[in-house]
DNA sequence: TGCATTTTATTTGTCGACAAGAATTTCAGG
DNA sequence: CCTGAAATTCTTGTCGACAAATAAAATGCA
């Protein structure tokens, strides 16, 4: 079943590129909600999709599952990860926590060179903002909040904070949905305000503005959350 | 070369127990620091010991690779992780972290029973320091943490804490040696004052004891890193 | 003898195949 | 028509083998 796409699928590959290939394939169809949470991952039927053998398939599956990305059972299928509405507070609290010491790291580390590529991935942001681009939005924020994390220069935190951006991505579709398709300007003003506290070194300035800026998604999406099951119940 | 050890393999394993085993060896091994950073490992040469195909050890090489214990040279072979000694402030500064954020959150949603496991991990912890038992230290002090890190419910810290705890093991070596191989009797206390924050629920008092359970390790293991560093030039 | 180049050898990445375990279907009995 | 057991299909976990890429050794040349 709809397996008439074209991939462009180049017969011939060099040696290590099949788990790579294989593994940014999956990685953007589960975090773009093309293969929604619970749907279950045929190893063969893949294999023949990007045509290779299963091998590298299995070897992308298990780069996935450490990401928490998959779930796999052993001897049945692997399924992607569902998304834990219940115990969705973790998620908050921590990335809430991650955007404050990665801008806060960024205010007392930065180089000219990383100001340099923190204005470019906003300069994105806006072209994607404009272009009313959502999944250009979600891609270019990310960019830009992981261009802060590494001028702050911790791997530990841009580690884990990239991988929370990247669960955030298969809730922020429900975020910019309670905008009700109106697309925040007001993120674009509270990016340049981090930049600047960040090009002033302003550790303390850096920090609320994180925190301000992670709070207001965070309520955002939790007044969604709220009302989405309202609705249900009402029904 | 040193092939001469008896691992008790049994000839027959179950269905899905391959990668595990491989895995656990693997990294127990690498934490052990019986791999030393930098080790190259072989694959057929580890597959041939434990007595199976190279398949499921190039899978657990995959896992322990994205945990960043192993680092794979594209067609070449995969080495032990270097511990980065240049960079370590990022790893103090990210775990103490985990230390203030895990036990907060401890002394914030614990249930009675969680409070049973940690007082459970404290005991254990105190018999491996009895018996003078620096490898089993190291194990049931990361053991008594994370039943912390549990208690607090959030997935995301305890997971991250976990890797820093194991990437502490390849370090802890040296903070013990910094105690001339005397071990710190006052850890037992910390532990026990941290413990009775978390029952009372007092996040303020346990956020501190945290931070000042950290900053004491911390501060430990750089002075002798500073102290091995200085006979390294005096030399 | 020293350096560049070819040849050999080692090790990885990928493949197809086979068997074990689980899910599904078939079939018998009530 | 429904229920439960046996058989079948399907998917995964593991294996041995082969080819590409790299490292090591050998050879030729100055």
């Amino acid at each position: 079943m709809m397996d008439d796409e074209q991939e462009s699928l180049p017969t011939d590959r060099k040696r290590g590129s099949g788990v790579k290939l294989a593994y940014d394939i999956l990685r953007n169809e589960i975090l773009d909600l093309v293969l929604p949470p619970g749907t279950p991952i045929d190893e063969v039927q893949l294999a023949e999709r990007l045509a290779m053998s299963r091998t590298p398939i299995r070897e992308a599956l298990v780069r996935l599952a450490a990401e928490g990305l998959v779930t796999t059972l052993t001897n049945r299928s692997t399924i992607v990860s569902n998304i834990d509405f219940q115990n969705l507070h973790t998620f908050f609290d921590a990335i809430t926590l991650m955007y404050r010491v990665t801008t806060r790291l960024a205010a007392e580390y930065r180089t000219d060179g990383d100001l340099a590529l923190i204005r470019a991935r906003q300069a994105d942001y806006v072209g994607t903002v404009r272009a009313e681009d959502e999944l250009g939005m979600i891609a270019t924020n990310r960019d830009f909040h992981i261009a802060i994390a590494e001028a702050g220069r911790n791997p530990y935190y841009t580690a884990l904070f990239g991988r929370l951006l990247d669960e955030g991505r298969r809730i922020m579709p429900i975020y910019y949905a309670s905008y009700g398709d109106r697309l925040p300007e007001s993120v674009v003003a509270e990016h340049e305000a981090m930049i600047a506290a960040i090009a002033a070194g302003d550790v303390a300035t850096a920090d609320r503005l994180a925190t301000a800026h992670a709070d207001r998604i965070v309520k955002q999406i939790q007044t969604f959350i709220a009302r989405d099951r309202r609705q249900a119940i009402d029904l």
